[in-house]
Order: structure tokens, then sequence, then C-alpha cells
DNA sequence: TTCTTTATGGTCACTCTGACTATAAAGAAG
DNA sequence: CTTCTTTATAGTCAGAGTGACCATAAAGAA
């Protein structure tokens, strides 16, 4: 803002309405989800959309955020503290929504695995939906995917934070299937073992000899997520390219 | 935004300001320097700021901001066209601003170096300012001004923007100049040469042998920016940490 | 000339990574 | 109770990339 117009007439400029969307993605049987919406009324009746609403006059878009996602994913505020929330960035476009002068700030959710979510309120029909197969949603919501995609995709490069879909303890295998899953490649395993855990505080092995049963083969050994945030050098994915789309 | 309180009543939600903010940054003797712009107003007059306005009605914010950067340099829109523009993020805080609730969206915009800005309209008192010794500027734009040199230092290390703040053609020595500017270090030279040299499309060098006088020792061959856009592997700063801050 | 400065070319050891092999420990199949 | 299959874990090895150097070239300054 700063340099205003003169005068700073309240009417001087034309009111926006200013939302926040989200897209929450988790990671569930080996495939990117993300929670999505029905919309029940026009526009876009019936189609699906990211969860969302708007700013409140006295918060700010991060906390209107997390206020939207403890009420879709039918969790207390407390425990979706915990969560990776992220400002991914802004939509602005004048015609993003028919009705009238929206501006949105999109942000990105990263949650564990999650029983369905039971949601008060407007999300009455919340649902996860695999990433890669959502049809075509409501408002520039198929956009602000494809980005809330990318940027994670990059996120998990340079940054600890896969740990975020994980439980509270996870084996290394399920980690590499968080990478796997969110950037769409097979990971040698041996090789991901050793870049985690030569990288101080991305995680941190549980104490005792606890190992996960459930599976086929030998029990593995659990771990908690560290205290790193930064991982250096990054983690990069294979194939040459550094992200789907060069926004 | 999407899931709307029902009804939807025009007259539901609270108008907020949409404004957009530019962290304009140029590299001129050796130093990152910002582009500010002095209050004529309450509040914070006399304060430093950085330039910005308000969305207009049919516009969306990148159209504001790349507005608002023809305004401030003073330069016609066609040859602003060319600065790279790149959203930072959304500063929502209510209380940024005393008098109403203005929402902002923060761009960070990397310049050649410039002439003195000529402004017109706002811009009556726009000049550059080293960027580490700006002193306390209005509203929160001291946090805007940070994460936005944190960002350009990040992107840096992953992209080939670096061009960006060098003129059409220019020496590897220059490119160097910036980095170690941005990130406030000094590099190896032959490294940096290899480095750059041996990633495609980087820069591609100017076809004949022109050379570039002025300075004191051997001439350097001169290069333009090319087509690459991102760098793989990226050029990572010395000094374990990623960034200044983790945001 | 000689010195200083900057550009450029090259070496070398070290780190990190990708590809791969081998072993261990569980359940499943026979 | 073997044997097979599956997953976890340990280790090897060559190549890429990098940081720290040293050497030479080409300009102006002394």
């Amino acid at each position: 803002m700063s340099t205003a117009p003169e005068g700073y007439d309240p009417h001087a400029f034309v009111p926006f309405a200013v939302t926040v969307d989200l897209a929450v993605f988790t990671v569930r049987e080996a495939r990117l989800h993300v929670l999505l919406v029905e919309r029940g009324e026009a526009p876009y009746k019936g189609r699906w959309a990211l969860p969302g609403g708007f700013v409140l006059p006295r918060e700010s878009a991060e906390e209107a955020a997390r206020r939207e996602l403890a009420e879709e994913t039918g969790l207390t505020k407390k425990s979706v503290c915990s969560f990776h929330l992220e400002q991914l960035r802004t939509y602005s476009d004048p015609d993003r929504d028919p009705r009238m002068r929206v501006v949105s700030v999109a942000y990105a959710a990263l949650v564990p695995d999650l029983p369905e979510p039971r949601g008060g309120g407007d999300a009455a029909h919340a649902q996860w939906w695999d990433a890669a197969s959502t049809g075509p949603l409501a408002f520039d919501h198929d956009r602000i995917l494809a980005d809330a995609h990318d940027r994670i995709g990059a996120r998990l490069e340079y940054s600890c934070l896969a740990t975020a879909f994980c439980p509270a303890e996870f084996t290394l295998g399920e980690l590499q299937e968080v990478y796997e899953t969110v950037w769409g490649v097979e990971l040698d395993r041996p090789n991901f073992r050793r870049k985690v855990l030569t990288t101080p505080g991305f995680v941190q092995a549980v104490d005792g000899p606890p190992r996960r049963t459930g599976g086929r083969g030998k029990p593995a050994a659990l771990y908690r997520a560290g205290t790193a945030t930064a991982l250096h050098p990054p983690l990069l994915r294979p194939e040459g390219r550094p992200e789907g789309r060069t926004s």
C-alpha cells in the first residue's frame, strides 16, 4: 500500500472481498490426496472446490486459513496448530469470481493421513480426492491446486517437511513413500536412506529397539521428525527439470 | 474463496482495501539498492516506504505492480515489461495500516542499474537506498523488505535470474558481483566462471570477440542472458545455512 | 620495463550421488 | 520346517560436481 492516492477517502477505492483458499494435502495409500468440498450453490453449483472462506475483519489471512483448516478437517484448533501451513500466493484476476471482486490468498497445508473429514458447517461435503484425478474444479482452483502441487514438490527438495505427511513415528520407508508419491518417481531405497540419515536433524531414531510390524518383510526402525527445517545440500529430484511448470 | 457464507450478501463481508507493495532491487556499485519513496502524509509522514498503491477495480495485482513499477521508475510500460517481477507473499495483519483494513500483495522486482528515478506522480521523492541501511520504514515494510531480500537470495541459488540485474551485455565478473552483492559473500572467480559456463542456457557468449574496456586488467568477454530459467544443479551459497531467516 | 589488476585456463582432492550387490529378518507357500 | 518372497539395512564403486588452489594472458599504472 504505502503511497495511497492523495486524500485517502475510504470511498476512493473499490471494496474487495478477501478470502483464503486451502490446498490440504495428505498421502494416503501411496497417492497424493487433496481435500475438496462440494459447492452447494451457484456459481459452480455441484462442482468441487478447495475449501476456504472469507478473512474476518479482525484476523490475518493465516489465522483465517488455520480456522478454515480446523473447520474442514473437523479437528480442534489446537491439533491443527501442528500442521504445516504455508502461504502459496495470491490470486487476483478480476474475473476469477463472477459475482464480485474477490482476491484470494492461497495456502498449502500438509497433514498426516487423517480419518475421513467430519466437517462441521461448510464442510458438509468435504472429501479426500486423488490429487491427480480431480475433475475440473470451481473458479480458478485447478490452477491453484496445480501451483500447490508444484510448490510442495519443490519444497521437498530443500526442506525437511516431508515428515509433515507422516505420523509422529514413522519408518524411513514411509518417508520415502512421501517423496515418491509427491514427485511421482521411484527412488533407490539405500540411497534415500543414506541421504536422510546423514542429514543432521532430518529425523531422529526412536531410542529403544522398537520396530514396526504389519507389513511383510523385516521390521523397520522407527524415527521421529528432527529439528532441522532446511535440507543441505538439497535432495534433488531425478530427471533434469526442476518443477513441472515454470510459473 | 469458494465456500462463501450462505446467501452471499455483498454486505456480509467487511470491505478490504487491496494494495501492492514493490521491493524494486538493483545492484549499484557492488551494493544492493532498493527503491524507496518518502511519504508526504500521515501516517508515517516523512518516513520512507516501499512504492506501491491500490489495485484498481479491473486489474490484477500483477498488473497493478507493473503499473506502479513503471510509474516509480519513470520508464515506459513497455520497457518495464522486460523486468523480472515476482510475487513474494501477501501481508494481511489486521493492524498493519492504522487507517483501515489493508491487505497488500508484495512483489519483488529485479532491474538493471537505472538512471535516477524520475518519478511521475506519486514518486516525487523516489530514491535508491542501500538495502542494508534503510532506516525504519513505514508500516510493515521493514519486514517485507527483509523477506524480499531473503527471497531473491534464495532465487539466485536455483534460477538464472541474476542476469536480471545486469544490462543486456555483461561480463562474468559483473554477473559474479551480483551474486556476491546479494549474498554478501565472496566467490572464487574461476569456480564461478566454470559453474556459469557449464550450465546450458545460463549465458550465451556474444558472437564476435568484442570485449569490455573501462577497468584496469584484461578485458573480459561479453555475454547475454541465456534462455534457461532454472539452474540445475543449483549454485548453493557457501556457509551452511539456506536462508538468512527461516520464515 | 616492471608492477598491479583482472580475466581466463587448468589441476587436484574431496564430497555427494546414482547404480548396484549383499545380508538380515520377517511372513507366506510348499 | 524348508524355501520363497518381501522389506530393511549395510556396503561398494565409479562419475559428477565443487572448493581450493596455481598458472598464464592482457590490459593500465608506475
